[in-house]
DNA sequence: ACGTTGACTCCTA
DNA sequence: CTAGGAGCCAACG
């Protein structure tokens, strides 16, 4: 049967639905590459058609696909977000910190993370 | 069924 | 930092 989230995208395509499932998973707060998504998708290579994926998510839906940016810390084309600020906007408001040349922080913000930095402490 | 196409990435200059 | 080229892989016409 087609698969169908409420409130997402409509879709009965199995590559879609994977990315949309990882990039909902992108914690607040956090960015992930396209590289990233397409792996944990299970598509390991297919970063360009994780960024056609967004490019076909519907504008008001919930999946926070702003959270989805390039390797380099920079972020989609102008018209991917009606606005070339827009998508900017979205992710200060999460407070993502960007460098001073309009890069995002990735060291910072870059999901998912190496879980062994966050142990390795006292000793 | 095959050629094109991309919100990508990597490498070189 | 910018520019160009090659590899990449699923969707689309």
């Amino acid at each position: 049967m087609k698969s169908k989230h409420s409130g997402m995208i409509e879709m009965d395509n199995l590559f879609y639905t994977r990315v949309y499932e990882a990039v909902a998973q992108i914690p607040m707060g956090r960015v992930a590459t396209y590289s990233a998504i397409a792996e944990l998708a299970g598509y390991p290579g297919a970063s360009r058609e994780a960024g056609l994926a967004m490019s076909r998510a519907l504008w008001g839906s919930e999946l926070p696909y702003h959270r989805v940016v390039n390797k380099n810390g920079t972020l989609a084309p102008g018209y991917a977000f009606g606005s070339p600020e827009r998508q900017k906007q979205l992710l200060e408001s999460e407070g993502i910190s960007f460098l001073h040349n309009g890069i995002i922080n990735m060291d910072r913000h870059i999901w998912p993370c190496d879980v062994r930095m966050e142990q390795m402490t006292l000793f």
